[in-house]
DNA sequence: CCCATTCCGTTGGAATTCCAACATACTTGT
DNA sequence: ACAAGTATGTTGGAATTCCAACGGAATGGG
């Protein structure tokens, strides 16, 4: 375990826990690292699972086939971050996904229920744990409300009108910059880049507002 | 606390806890009821909150305004109910909505950490209840990531395709019925829908599917 | 400095969606 | 059975988006 120490100290769900408490933390849960060669299946859809990974080494796809067959990505998981764990916490009779490794990996296996069952030893970490637990899977809820009301929306200027009057708000000013480039911008309101950047240069035109690179003000 | 015990029972927040629980649970994690008048303002955007919301009876809806001042709904919440939960377990500084009472109300309040720390009592419920939370936000997590990949594809005829084919799989069959009329499933995918209608029966024209109400079949 | 690459804006025609309007079931209440 | 209301399918023109292609600006090596 010791040579991944590197990668628990950035796993999110184990922030704000002492490094030497990691070691105890993970026998209490009973963690378990496997090991696996690039192209395994880690999970299969259709399954249903009661623990979620830790990428320790390596990457692992989370995907999903639909009914045709045609395979989908709907995330790539990297060294420090977990996959699964809002299926675990579901509790759902058979995920709608399967997990692959894209390269050889080492995972990091938690029993959710061994993190909201507080142990005989009363570790103090337990709480702290639930906590970031709730703290990733709400944040990743609020995102993904967010990304809805602007994708949602009929026409490219209504999703780039909600998606900047949004970030105005939040940054508390009519000057303010977004963490997109343009390619990246247009995929995450689900639009062509080309068609948004005729509609920023209208929205321009139309007085609505001034850009320069990632830089935006709504006058 | 009498008068709501009909409405506590419906909460899926508390599903396998035993009614004669109830009390002390609620006294244990120190929850407030407060009544309302139609139009308060029950959290305003911008503010920290550190406990949630359960309507008892009345509505309440969750609303967003953007840089204009345009107000849009994100959510109603009807008895039974709660909201905020997201943001209370987020432990964002700023929440981005705000929630308004829409009728005379009763809320039910609950500090989200005292879910998360055992109290001196051993109460057996708590355990329990952090499960059931981390349930209900990680199936709302997954109902919208699902939704995302449906409303990201770029027709009318993918985002139906997508859609139905995964509705098959779920169904384990061909043949299966949606939860949705028209109108619902052209809000729910974000098209049009006449304009869906007519997609449907292309679909169909060309061999793909058929269909009779909320009955479908791929083929 | 030059070359290759990436990013961004522009343009025009094809394809798609929107929108309004209407016709036809199907439902519901009386 | 009748009327009113709701849900669904159809259609045609307007508006929007997609798509491919191109050019210029910015970036990063060598």
């Amino acid at each position: 375990m010791k040579n991944f120490l590197a990668a628990l100290k950035t796993v999110n769900l184990f922030s704000g826990i002492n490094e030497s408490e990691l070691q105890p933390l993970l026998s209490c849960l009973s963690a378990k690292v496997t090991h696996y060669e690039k192209g395994n299946n880690v999970f299969s859809s259709g399954e249903s699972i009661e623990h979620f990974g830790i990428v320790l080494s390596g990457e692992v796809l989370v995907v999903q086939d639909d009914y045709y067959g045609n395979r989908s990505i709907l995330d790539k998981i990297g060294a420090g971050n977990q996959f699964g764990e809002s299926f675990a916490c579901a509790e759902i009779k058979k995920i709608p996904v399967s997990v692959i490794t894209t390269t050889e990996s080492d995972l990091l296996f938690i029993d959710y229920r061994k993190l909201t069952v507080p142990c005989t030893k009363a570790c103090t970490f337990h709480n702290k744990l639930v906590q970031n637990l709730l703290n990733i899977i709400s944040l990743k809820n609020i995102a993904l409300t967010q990304k809805i009301e602007f994708t949602s929306k009929r026409t490219t200027r209504e999703k780039l009108l909600a998606y900047l009057s949004i970030e105005a708000k939040k940054a508390g000013s009519s000057r303010f910059s977004i963490p997109f480039n343009r390619q990246e911008l247009a995929d995450y309101l689900a639009v062509e880049r080309s068609a948004m950047s005729a509609e920023l240069s209208k929205l321009r035109d139309d007085g609505l507002l001034t850009f320069h690179k990632n830089q935006f003000e709504l006058l």
